[in-house]
DNA sequence: GCCGTTTTCGGCCCGACTGTTTTCAGTCG
């Protein structure tokens, strides 16, 4: 266990007492200890070994033996009989400026409230001004406090905080002395949601760069700035990072602020590993000769022995960097391999746009085919489409076919698949369609067994082309649902199912991770907008590639970057 | 629970602020 994993521990420990009403200096001693350990320069584990632990100051007897059972056991039972008993959604409470552990404490003990969410719910319903220390204003600024979170602290998505950051890369290009800039860190790696944004900047002059960050229009509060490094907070809530290298050090920097973590210090161990020591500015050998000067990431990589350039999607350390020392990276799909796409909407059921707007969007994209696939009559909600609608529907399809013949356009449907793993249009529609996409929509949180055997039952009709968002995740809002994947995949290897890449930036489903997973059982892939308005087109371009990319993917393991004739008669099917 | 002795128990950082309560508890930095 490493010393901020037991500084964690000692802190959590600390909040659990508090909760419980333990005496404040008790509560302080842990945090005192905490911090001791988080400020250790030697490993803590060492320390307790050499019995050396007992010299550190707010460290005594007791919290040593803690720490001994901590480093022996990897467990502690002293902290597993404090959180018996004490909900996990506390601490979370605990975080709303004004609640405390004392208050805490009295919402949960007369209202039951555990979570953030019934906090909230308990404010509205006026529950909370009532009790004893609480009154009308404190409830204000609870609920105040609880959307103040939500807008800060959380992460969010990757389609919030792109085009912030593409505003402040322009704005920081237009700065004197700035030779380049970048947007580094999650962002740059194509993670779904992020904390906050990176950018880094190659200029002789800093200080000239840190007065534009601050000077921002957009900026509500300065976190704080240096020489070399300004930190903000955005009116939208988004925390900014802004860092200053000098132009020799940029490739060095770049790579280091993109991380992730985890494959930094993988390289860096391979960099000790040949006499180097590699930080943000630079590739130092250790005997004091001076150091290599590199223009680009590819030319550190390969510095450090790696046969191929890492690309940024794919640095999180799960086996990428001894793929690219025996060359074995694939070579990733690119947002122009998609020769076209399939799960579009349109207002026939919940999109905003009329077929003839996404067709025509699609044929401004450049691609050579497009599907259209409304929801099927079950999802109400969605206005989803009656046989007898759909069949009206085709009557519009067929205009716009005449209207634009460089563009295929496929009519299908989002059919929904029912709790019981049948399909929600009767057979003779599903062959009549061009092809099907299979979603669930209801019934989410099923038990995993029988969503299981939902799953393949539906990926069993033959009519099925695509699985479409199979995890049914909202980004930030709603969990995937639970089921076990083999043999869900076995059934769209017998049936020739593909995938889906939902590219919605609400969804992006399915995730990098299963994309690897799907990838390694020989399934293919569909990267789809799911767009519901024309504007949103491009999201399969301009998400789903990323997430695909994450998961490994290249060209070949994608459908819809087959030719139109290939895509047409060998995955569809037609004709 | 830690520390430091006045060596075995008493002090531990504390003031500003807020809102509730009417003299102060709880939070925050």
């Amino acid at each position: 266990m490493d010393n901020r994993a037991v500084e964690a521990v000692l802190n959590e420990i600390a909040a659990l007492l508090e909760l419980k009403g333990a005496n404040t200096f008790k509560v302080r001693a842990y945090q005192n200890a905490a911090r001791a350990v988080g400020n250790l320069q030697e490993d803590v584990g060492e320390l307790v070994e050499s019995g050396e632990i007992k010299s550190v100051r707010g460290i005594g007897k007791s919290i040593q033996e803690k720490l001994k059972e901590l480093h022996e056991t990897e467990e502690l039972v002293y902290l597993e009989e404090l959180r018996s008993g004490v909900p996990e959604g506390l601490f979370e409470i605990m975080t709303v400026p004004g609640m405390g552990p004392k208050k805490t404490k009295v919402v949960w003990e007369e209202l039951s409230v555990t979570t953030l969410v019934d906090l909230e719910t308990a404010c509205k319903e006026d529950q909370v001004a009532g009790l004893k220390g609480f009154g009308k204003k404190s409830q204000a600024k609870i609920l105040d406090g609880i959307e103040h979170l939500e807008l800060t602290r959380g992460r969010r998505l990757r389609s919030q905080a792109l085009p912030q950051a593409a505003r402040l890369k322009a704005l920081l290009e237009g700065v004197a002395g700035v030779e380049r800039v970048e947007v580094a860190g999650s962002l740059r790696r194509g993670r779904e949601t992020v904390k906050d944004v990176d950018l880094l900047v190659a200029s002789l002059e800093p200080e000239a760069v840190m007065e534009a960050a601050r000077d921002d229009p957009e900026v509500d509060s300065i976190i704080g700035s240096g020489a070399t490094k300004t930190s903000v907070r955005l009116k939208d809530g988004l925390q900014v990072d802004v860092r200053v290298v000098e132009p020799r050090s940029f490739a060095c920097a770049l790579a280091y602020f993109t991380g992730s973590k985890d494959f930094n210090v993988a390289l860096r161990g391979m960099a000790l590993d040949q006499g180097y020591s590699l930080n943000e500015y630079d590739l130092r050998p250790l005997d004091g000769s001076p150091p290599p000067e590199f223009a680009t990431e590819e030319e550190l990589h390969k510095a450090l022995g790696l046969a191929q350039y890492v690309p940024p999607e794919l640095r999180e350390n799960t086996g990428e960097i001894a793929a690219a020392i025996k060359g074995e990276l694939p070579t990733l799909i690119e947002p122009t391999d998609l020769q076209g796409i399939l799960h579009v909407h349109t207002k026939w059921s919940d999109g905003t746009g009329t077929v003839d707007e996404m067709v025509r969007g699609a044929v401004e994209l450049g691609y050579d085919y497009l599907g259209i696939s409304d929801h099927s009559e079950i999802a109400g909600y969605a206005n989803g489409l009656s046989v007898d609608r759909l069949h009206r529907q085709r009557e519009e399809i067929e205009a716009a076919r005449e209207a634009y013949p460089q563009i295929r356009i496929f009519h299908g449907c989002e059919v929904d698949i029912l709790g019981d793993g049948q399909l929600d249009l009767t057979d003779e529609c599903l062959e009549w369609l061009d092809f099907v996409i299979a979603s669930v929509h209801m019934e989410l949180r099923q038990e995993r067994s029988k969503m299981t055997k939902r799953l393949v039952r539906a990926m069993s009709h033959p009519q099925v082309r695509v699985f479409g968002h199979p995890l049914g995740r909202k980004l930030l809002k709603r969990d995937s649902s639970a089921f076990d994947w083999e043999p869900v995949l076995d059934a769209c290897v017998e049936n020739s199912i593909a995938v889906e890449v939902n590219g919605s930036p609400h969804r992006l489903d399915a995730d990098w991770v299963h994309v690897r997973r799907i990838r390694a059982r020989g399934v293919k892939l569909c990267v789809n907008p799911d767009a519901h308005a024309q504007a949103t087109l491009i999201d399969a371009a301009r998400y789903g590639v990323c997430e695909a990319r994450r998961g490994w993917a290249s060209k070949e393991d994608v459908v819809n970057t087959l030719d139109l004739a290939a895509f047409e008669k060998d995955f569809l099917r037609i004709g």
